[in-house]
DNA sequence: GGATTCATGTTAGAAAACATGACATGAAGG
DNA sequence: CCTTCATGTCATGTTTTCTAACATGAATCC
């Protein structure tokens, strides 16, 4: 599964080939970019690279904008995906000390009882 | 199984990614297609644009040639599974009649028997 | 030994692709 | 009406790729 994983994250296609792939013109490919919803690497002259995964990902943001959701909710729901497999992650290196647990509730529990300003770069929490 | 053959003879990479995959030189890509190894599309600028395929027959080249096999060794090598394939392809499509199976026959036994050149475009027949 | 052939390197000049930044715009919403 | 959002368009500069030509070292043939 690991081979498989590789190929699909390297970064081996131009911009002119995900235009035709995704049918997004280079204009909305850079500016999905410059609100952080894909992230293509550069080759050594400075050129735009994507992975299959990238436009997977382009693919869903078009599916998305079509229907109806704006960019920052993409963003978030990007975000909330990253922290959801960050947090596994790190669950999975070591089980949680009862202080961590007590910590994250905390956090938890200050975010969603709206105190203080939403910390920036955090997901927004939808409520109910 | 047909969705993973399309998706491996798409025509997507640049000539400098291809270089990259394969640690070739652009010459190198190049005067295989010259020596028709490869057929590269084109886009409508005219640049050549490789699919995972020919990515594959390239390092399959490289091989080839590390192993001592020369250029017009390669290509009698393809010309023949190429005519092998086309062969099974048409025998699928319906079985030969008995007309067919003597003609064939014939023009083996014309190349084997070594009677006049060799026929242009035919892959060698090496004797055992 | 000198001439060829093969596979590749190198260079030059032109065209295509891409980068960035700026300004323009239509739709939506307060 | 004014702003914001998502996108179009244009100008200018850099990178990539194209073709064509000449160069070269190793092997082969006479």
């Amino acid at each position: 599964m690991k081979e498989k994983e590789l190929r699909r994250s390297l970064a081996v296609l131009p911009i002119g080939t995900v235009m035709k792939l995704t049918s997004l013109t280079a204009r909305q490919i850079r500016y999905y970019e410059a609100q952080e919803l894909v992230f293509p690497e550069r080759n050594e002259g400075n050129r735009r690279m994507y992975s299959l995964n990238d436009v997977d990902r382009l693919l869903e943001i078009k599916d998305y904008l079509a229907e109806g959701v704006n960019v920052a909710g993409i963003k978030a729901i990007y975000d909330q995906q990253q922290q959801a497999a960050q947090a596994k992650e790190a669950a999975q290196r070591q089980p949680l000390t009862d202080e961590d647990v007590r910590r994250i509730l905390q956090d938890e529990f200050i975010r969603q009882g709206g105190l203080g300003h939403p910390t920036p770069g955090m997901p927004q929490q939808r409520p109910l």
